[in-house]
Parts: C-alpha cells; structure tokens; sequence
DNA sequence: TAAGTTTGCAAGAGAGGAACACAAACGTTG
DNA sequence: CAACGTTTGTGTTCCTCTCTTGCAAACTTA
C-alpha cells in the first residue's frame, strides 16, 4: 500500500455517533427545534429520532419541552433545546488593545463575560497569561461548572495543531506557545484550541452573524493589521498548518510603501488602520477614536479625511477584487475597522470591485459590514470549543459538567 | 425550522455504501490493494472487508487474483485491484490551441485517445462541438461500451452546475451554454460534467502527478491566460458557483498594463505567455514554440530573453508570495507554461517569494514542476467523471457496461 | 365528528464485529 | 533437508447495534 490509512471504514457506531452529532449540532445552530423539524433536517424517521432525541435528554444535553400550539393541525410536537447549562466553554479574545473573556452555553447563550482594556504594546505574553488567568478565574466563579473546552483567538499567525504563535506583530510577540502556556497557567484539564482572531471573527459571523447559512464567505478583520478568513465550500479556508488568511500580506503594490513584514507594497500597507490615519494626517497610533475622528472629519467636508478614506475604499476594492476573482465567495463581510468605514467608502470601493473583479464572480458577491461587532473573535472561539461536542456529543456523555444538578433535578 | 434540510442523517445503507466506495476509491486511486491492505486502508474487519469485496467482485467492478509471493510471512492475501474495463468515461479537455479526448478506465488506464491541434482563434462553439462529437465517435469505436460520464475541461469561467461557460477569452467566448450543447450532440444518456481546465489540471496532478497524498495544493496554468486551482484541507476551492481560481485576474500592479478583462495590472498581464514573448522581443502570439526559444536564447546568453524570465519570475515569486500568504498550501505546482520555465526562474522567483511571504507559510511550501504536461486537463476531466462512482459504487451496479462481456466471462 | 399530523411501541432487516478453526508461507533448527 | 513453530490471513458462524416498517393511539384544528 502506498500510503497509510486516509479514510476510515464506517460501522453501525459511526451512524449513531454522527446522527447525534446531526441533532447537537443542529440544535446549537439553529436553536430550539422540534421532534418533526428534526425529522426533516435529518431525513430519519420519527421512530430514529425519537431514540436519540431521548437519548439526548437522558444525557442532559437536550431538553425536551411541551409542545407548543401553532395553530397548525395534528398533535403537536414536542421541542427540543439545546441544554445551554450542560455544557459551558470559555472563549477568549486577545486583541491589539484588549483581553476578553466569555462563558458561553451549548445552544450558543453567553453566560458571563469580561473585558480588560489594555493599551497598545503594553501585552507581553506574561501579562496576556496572567489577565486571562484573572479574567477566567473571576467569570468561572460564576457558573456553578467547568468549562469542556476552551477557545483562544489571537490576533496573529497561530499554528493550529498545538497553540503556537508563530509570529504576532501587533503585540509583539514572535514564537510564544501560547497554548502550553495556558495550559499550565489555568490548569483546568480540558482541550485549548487557538486560532486567527479573523478566523474566529468569520466563524461567529457564519454560526451567529451576517453569514449564517452562507457557505462561501470571505472576511476582513481590520484593526493595525489585517486579517481575514475564509469558508469556501462550507470549509474553513486554513491551510496547512492553519497559517493560511494573511490577506494582509497579499502584494498588491510592490513598489508601494514597505511593510513591517519586510516586503513591500502589501495590501496592508494601503488599507490598515495606520495607512488611513497617515493620509488623514492623524498620528498612526490614535486607534479607533482616530478613525472615527476620520469619519466625522470627513462628513463635516473635510477633503484630507475624505481622501484618506477614498484610498483606502479604492485599494480596498483592489484587494478584494483579486480575492474575490481567486475566492469567489457569495459574501463579503468587513470587519473591525472596515466595517466601521463600510458605509463611507463604499461607492468608490464597489467601483472599483466593479471595475476589476471578473464579471461572473463579481455578479454573486455582496459586500456587508459584520454585524457582530466587539467580541466577535470571542464568540467565534467559543463556537471553536464547542466543536468536539458537536462532531461527537456521545463521547460527552460521561462527563457530566452538572452531574449534581442532573441528579436533584 | 430557520432554514432547509441541510445535514442528513445515516442509516446502516449509508455505512454500507460509504465502505463499498472507500474500497473502491482506494482501488481507483491507490492501484491494486491486497485485502489486508484494504484492511488496514478502512479499518474494518476482514470479515467485513471480505464481504465487500466478494459484493464488488459479483458487480464486476473488482477482479481479485491470486496472492502474490512477495517473501514476506504469513499467508499471501488475494490482491483486488479496478475492473477497468467496467467502467469507463470520456474526459475532454478544450484548450486555446487543441482539443483532446481520452476514454480511461475505472483505476485510471487510459484506453484510448486523441487530439486535434488547431490554430488559436478558429474554436468557434460550433467548430468545438464539431470536432469533439467527432473525435468522440471514432474513439467510442474502439472501446466495447458507451462510457459511465462524461468530464470536460474547457480554458474559461465555468458554472459547474450547468456547465455554463460564463465567459472563455482565449477562445472568445462569452456565455456558452457548453453542457446543453454537448449533451446534444453527442446524445450519450450519462451526466456531463464541465469545468475548467486549471482545477482539471489539478485534480490530475493531484490523482496521478505531484500533488498525490497532499492536501493543500495550489496549482497555477499559464498559456495564454493564467488560471489556477486549490485544494485546500482536501477540498477543491471552487467557489460559490464554481467560478473561482481566476488568479491571473489578481491586481498585482494597479498602475500596470491593461488586462483584457478591463483591469490593469492583473498578474495575467506580467507573468502571461504574452508577458514573456513581448519582453523577449517576440511576436506575443508565437505559442509554445516561442517560450522555447527564449528558453534557449537565454541558455545561449541572449540578454533581452534573460531579461525577460527574470521579469516573469520575479512576479511570479511576487503572486505567489500574496497566494500562499492568503491560501498556506503546502505545495505549490506550476503547469503549462510556468512548468516548462521554473528551471530557468527559480531563484528569482524563489528570492522574491522568500521576500514577500510571510515566514510562516513560506517554511511549509514548495514549488514544484508539473509532472503530467499536456492532456493533465483531460486526464483530471476523466477523473471528475468518475466522481459520481467513486463516490457511491452500488448506485451503478445496475447499469453494467459490459454486461455481456460479464455474462460470458 | 372528520381530517391531518405526530407519538409510541414492537417486530424486522441490514450491516459490521468478535471469535474460532483452518490454511499458507517463512524461518529456524535438528 | 525435512519438521517445527510463528506469523499472517481466510472462511464461517453467531452476536450486537441501529435504523425502518407498520399499526394503534393521541392530539389539534376545522
């Protein structure tokens, strides 16, 4: 044989397990469901669904409540929800300027969650862990339970497989493994999974967002650097070793400004946060107060504000142009600092999409700010720590986080 | 229920039909498997195995032979290995200067093929669905049954679920409605699948050439265009609609030269076969005969041919630098074109990409030659008809092709 | 009260797993 | 050089798991 084992045979235990998966991941999705709702997203019958419906429920995970009357004919149907009180995960966000936190149920309900706003390049790696070691602690103090999983999105190069930040500009950091770091420093013994914060900021679009149901999503994270991530095809566009989405880097002007990656001409260079503070006249550094002062300056007539963003809305259309000729994605989604100058630069950015972007790609695509806002990244790592629950909610059965109120309830 | 069926559920058939297509997709594209090696392929028991083949066997679409003595203990294992003479299908590839067809086996054989050379600019739709009907006919004639689908690579931007060749500029097309067409003349009852000719190139190269075993893959094409495709965690990066992998329309230089497309400065426009002609000072359209030559005059010390792949590699180092930053294959492959040049660009192009991409990504990627060369796209077209099979063999074992070749057996 | 929808339960069918006996080839050993 | 044990693999039977089928009952609306 010329290569190992690839692709697993599958057996009856296989079936259950992923009809589960069908029912856990559905429910935490697309919220509360009935017995017969279930039975048409899955295509199963009723007898089937019923079995694992109560199988869930015995396990805690799923609560069944009295039908409600819809003024449809038939006997009602039971609903089942996800119980958000099962399963806990802790998602974590380190952005440029703050740390935060959230305890987030199954079913997707934030439970708990904190913010620490820290001035740029104030976060060390030893200060991140030591904030997120408090910021755990005091929310974990509120939930009677532990979390099962723990979800960390990090604005820079993460490699997926064991937590390491590669390389993390914005704060500094270069070769930090974060991930044994955490690991040590919470010592709660449950899996710690990292990730982009652009990646993590698409997957809260995708499951609680702009992208819900939308299977080829592109996404732009904007802060001093940027980020994006990618669902083509329903996958997350990861790469490799997960390093993928460094839209940021993309040479979109070689004989442009240099970068602080060491090339020169990247597409962050024209459509960073710092690129339109420059143009604006404004110091590079004031962050986001500084771009909404560039926003009002320009609404008040101010022609420097109103350049600055008619750059970066052209070069922003450049760039998407080639990702979306390269991608052809259904929906753009701006985040962060793009999101915010979305309404302002649009005419000049969808102009110039318009002008490069292949016609058939170009015809599919909408572009729209994200509508999640502050703590998306957070959200989405949540939804990341989630992940082995919902891929294989019975290998969860045992481990009850509530087992205490399971047994007086 | 927010939205439609999306996940649906297994039952004990889909087990069976899963198992019943990894044996045979192993077989397809791995060649001849013993039962122990099918064995350790899924996972399954031997009895398991056992039963499946024996099934396939009884369908014809397995041969099993005796056990080969290869000196190693234990008793020998029967080796199963494609019928190809099962199933067959017809792959079509359109490019700007040929048309060729290939009839190939289940496992991969090719049984027969042609190609037609024609002069760039005489493939009107019409002409192209002349020639293929043709060339189909005369190699249906030497092969005992009608082929199980259909595969057909075409050199533009492809709708796959109609087979709507939205828009092909080296054959000045626009809108042509190829499948309905196709299905027409050609007046086979089997389902014709098309698409476009770098992602056929790719999925070649990743079945049967480089990229075989490698998930994240980037394929680039150049001839007169430059096309590429993705595979990325396993998955073909097609895009909503299938349109994707246009990156010779990336805007790598805004300010540059005019792109047919309307753009400027796409990526097309500096690493094109007419990027490299002009600035060896040779006619644009001069084809493959002309890249030859400036292979040679820069070989025999001719400076301006020098000059001229210095040009194209340096930004194709620069293109890839922003494809890998975005996408993090591990493994980039250049066909067509930039394969028979790589040899001569290399350290340029390498320089640039060191450079420009990002330390992360670049440390995982290579570039690497083709190793297919002409007819990958009707090799990969064959391989697309396939898919239907491959992914669900029980669904064809009605439909014999040779069922009296069976019989008689 | 009729129609329509859904639940609940028991029997049935499909598929792979486990265990045992047996077979074939290799290498060692007397 | 032949007999032996070891290793690897086959063939068969019985078992278990899981979903489906079919029927009766429950519930709501019209």
């Amino acid at each position: 044989m010329r290569q190992g084992r690839v692709d697993i045979g599958q057996r009856s235990e296989t079936v259950h397990r992923a009809n589960l998966s069908a029912i856990v991941r559905g429910l935490h999705e697309r919220g509360p469901l009935s017995r017969s709702d279930l039975v048409a997203l899955t295509g199963l019958t009723r007898s089937a669904i019923r079995a694992l419906v109560c199988e869930l429920v015995d396990a805690g995970m799923v609560i069944e409540e009295p039908a409600l009357r819809l003024g449809t004919p038939g006997r009602p149907s039971p609903i089942a929800r996800a119980n958000p009180r099962r399963a806990l995960v802790l998602g974590i966000e380190i952005m440029v300027d703050s740390i935060a936190a959230a305890i987030v149920g199954l079913g997707g309900v934030t439970l708990a969650e904190s913010r620490l706003e820290r001035p740029r390049g104030s976060l060390s790696p030893d200060r991140v862990v030591a904030d997120i070691t408090e910021l755990t602690e005091s929310l974990l103090r509120r939930v009677p339970a532990p979390p099962i999983g723990i979800g960390v999105a990090v604005a820079g190069v993460v490699r997926r497989s064991d937590g390491l930040v590669w390389a993390a500009p914005n704060l500094g950091w270069v070769e930090v493994a974060l991930g044994d770091r955490l690991a040590r420093a919470l010592a709660l013994e449950v899996p710690i999974s990292i990730a982009n914060d652009a990646d993590m900021g698409l997957l809260a679009e995708h499951r609680r967002g702009a992208a819900i149901g939308v299977n080829d999503v592109l996404y732009i994270s904007g802060e001093v650097g940027v980020g994006g991530g990618a669902i083509i095809g329903g996958h997350a566009l990861t790469g490799v070793a997960g390093y993928g989405g460094e839209i940021g880097h993309m040479p979109v002007n070689p004989g442009g400004k240099s970068c602080r990656c060491g090339s020169s001409g990247c597409w962050e260079t024209e459509v960073g946060e710092g690129a339109l503070l420059t143009l604006a006249g404004l110091p590079p550094d004031s962050g986001r107060e500084g771009v909404e002062a560039v926003l009002r300056d320009a609404a008040a007539g101010d022609p420097r504000s109103a350049a600055a963003l008619d750059h970066v809305g052209r070069w922003l259309g450049i760039g998407l142009a080639g990702l979306v000729n390269v991608l052809n994605p259904q929906l753009v989604i701006l985040g962060a600092m793009h999101g915010r100058i979305h309404a302002a630069v649009r005419p000049v950015m969808e102009g110039e999409l318009d002008r490069r972007a292949l016609r058939a790609p170009r015809d599919s695509v909408h572009v729209v700010p994200a509508t999640l806002g502050v703590g998306a990244p957070a959200r989405g790592a949540a939804e990341l720590a989630f992940e082995p629950l919902l891929a294989d909610p019975a290998a969860f059965f045992g481990s009850a986080a509530f087992s205490t109120q399971l047994a007086s309830a």
